[in-house]
DNA sequence: TTCCTTGCAAACGATTTGCATTGGA
DNA sequence: TCCAATGCAAATCGTTTGCAAGGAA
């Protein structure tokens, strides 16, 4: 099996916890790092290949969340998506095309990140409130319906 | 009946369609417009008191969120908020508590969104995506839980 | 052997819908 | 009058869970 370095990573991090990298976890990790967006509990299953049960892939799901190494994502009614945490796939923001409903992964660089993480210190010390996160979306039309 | 410019406002805006203001939907705008964040069904449900049956309670968002006056928020797995739209409620951001999951509204000053607004249009014009609205939630632990 | 993990099927909670009835312009 | 809106109950959909069988340390 080829063991990548985000195995290795993701390895590590369960083994902290008494969680086993198996065979169904080691396919969500891969389908996800294969992804340019949060995806679906459904989409992972079909881009798997039903090799694992959807009731299966909900539980490695909340497995890998309790564990840090994906995070859920809200944008579309109903739906939760998953993405590799930060920590694995670094700080980004999302794209959310109005008509089709498909997330994109940006990430904006230095500066205006830098920008941002401003404006968010600012508000959080505007209302005493410590912002521990943000994320900012950004809703609009994507290439394919434009 | 109390007719509130707000009341006039979507009484407006709903005669444009071929969409009646009833009173169950007189409801739904009242307590929305009570509300200091986004509201599930079942929130307003309990708020006007079961006035209204909760299947129909749906229906009225649909159809409110079909004619432009609420607009649906996500940030919980599983379930849908709904806030007035931004003409009726003033263009805001969202305070996510990652502990009890309440969202609550903030408005930013003039600069700081100014600043934010220049952002989302750099990140627009670098990947030729049109933005034609942008969110900003900032999570942390809200006054309650922190 | 000892738990963690998996599969399958049943259970759930949020939301939607069919259909007959009520109601507003 | 006439079509939109409502209530109720049944149906859907995404997701979760009980339980018995399988698997890794």
């Amino acid at each position: 099996m080829a063991t990548s370095a985000l195995d290795r990573q993701v390895e590590h991090r369960l083994g902290e916890s008494q969680v086993r990298y198996t065979r169904g976890r080691r396919a969500v990790i891969r389908a996800l790092a294969a992804a340019d967006g949060p995806r679906s509990a459904a989409d992972l299953h079909v881009q798997i290949r039903h090799e694992v049960p959807l009731s299966s892939l909900y539980r490695s799901l909340t497995v890998l969340e309790g564990a840090g190494v994906v995070a859920p994502h809200y944008s579309t009614k109903g739906i939760t998506r998953y993405e590799l945490a930060e920590w694995l796939a670094g700080h980004h923001h999302h794209l959310v095309c109005l008509d089709c409903g498909t997330v994109e992964d940006i990430e904006i660089d230095r500066p205006l990140e830098a920008a941002l993480e401003g404006i968010v210190a600012d508000i959080g010390a505007a209302i005493s409130f410590d912002p521990s996160n943000h994320a900012l979306e950004i809703e609009g039309r994507c290439a394919r319906c434009a």
